[in-house]
DNA sequence: GTCTATAGTGCGATAGAC
DNA sequence: GTCTATCGCACTATAGAC
């Protein structure tokens, strides 16, 4: 990783970023959310930050750094969700996480979906030790921990309703309080909890 | 479109392709979600298949050809499946759709997620008439013309569960008939129907 | 931290023979 | 329908001045 991270927030796995790296992140995950990852290139994200390629390329050796920096941002959010869900009492945990998912995905409809589910960041958290961690703790929250293809199946279809549906051509021009009002409902009967 | 297309077959919107042509967009597919849209070059696809570049421009004369053509294939076979469930008896219409859309997901689990979800392909079906009338009919068959933004909401849940689900890390060293299984199940109950 | 300049590679696309 | 050969271009990446 770069040298130049400052170091860790209090959140495990937090990253922090200098001014110059957060300003490309942020134009490089606005760009994937676009034209995708493998469409994106350096000069587009150095344009739209308004400084050439070597000034990028000074704070990430190549391009790959980017687009892992990127994902590993979008992800330390979701960490965030799940981190102030475990700290709820017991009984209140699944809600928190799942009003949190919904809020995040609501808040990040444009970049989320496609970010998470380009074929090239799948494959850098295939084994990813932080990625794997949290997708564990989501599992078990959303869950109980239930056992077998029945507690996988389930979160993968909830995980995947939430983040996919914000993206999807039907409620595009859906005012986003109206969304989320509409996810958390269904989402949260999906689950069987409170109507 | 390319002259070389032979008559439309008796589904309207399917595309009849010759030898060579399927051959590049079964080649197409597979590395669309490997790689991404935009990470996948027309060498690629031409080693995929053991000829040169020149002769995939033979069957279409750009890269965005084939990329329109391999999405249409797609999106052809949610089109069968959602008028195999239109001749259904009104009754058992919805039923029909959600296992036939089950089905296809799974059967396409490696392809169908990446495809439809890439920046440039859902650009390119944003004012594409077959693909508007494809999910038009599916909304109307799934809610029963619910109209408002419930309709809306639920069923592009619904379709993101589903398409979502099948490529989730939680589920890929599952089997394809236990998942089939849990999804129909689950997407069966997310709709009210049968428990 | 940003710049100019440039090396080296692979890209999409075309021409023309077989 | 496939080939060889090639063009012009955009790309990733690097070197070195400010």
């Amino acid at each position: 990783m770069s040298p130049s991270k400052l170091a860790a927030l209090h959140e495990p796995g937090a990253i922090a970023l200098s001014g110059a790296q957060s300003r490309i992140i942020t134009a490089a995950l606005d760009l994937f959310a676009r034209h995708g990852v493998g469409g994106t290139s350096l000069q587009m994200i150095a344009d739209e930050i308004g400084v050439t390629k070597a000034a990028v390329y000074h704070q990430y050796k190549t391009k790959d750094e980017i687009v892992l920096a990127a994902a590993e941002a979008e992800l330390a959010r979701l960490q965030a969700v799940i981190e102030a869900a475990e700290a709820e009492p017991p009984r209140k945990r699944r809600d928190a996480l799942v009003t949190g998912i919904v809020d995040l995905a609501v808040d990040r409809r444009r970049t989320v979906g496609t970010i998470l589910r380009d074929p090239l960041i799948v494959g850098f958290f295939a084994d990813h030790a932080a990625f794997r961690d949290v997708m564990h703790r989501q599992r078990r929250l959303l869950t109980g921990g239930e056992p077998g293809p029945e507690g996988h199946v389930r979160t993968a279809m909830l995980i995947a309703a939430i983040s996919g549906a914000v993206t999807h051509p039907f409620v595009v021009d859906l005012d986003d309080d109206v969304l989320r009002g509409q996810l958390l409902r269904l989402a949260r009967r999906f689950l069987g909890l409170s109507p």
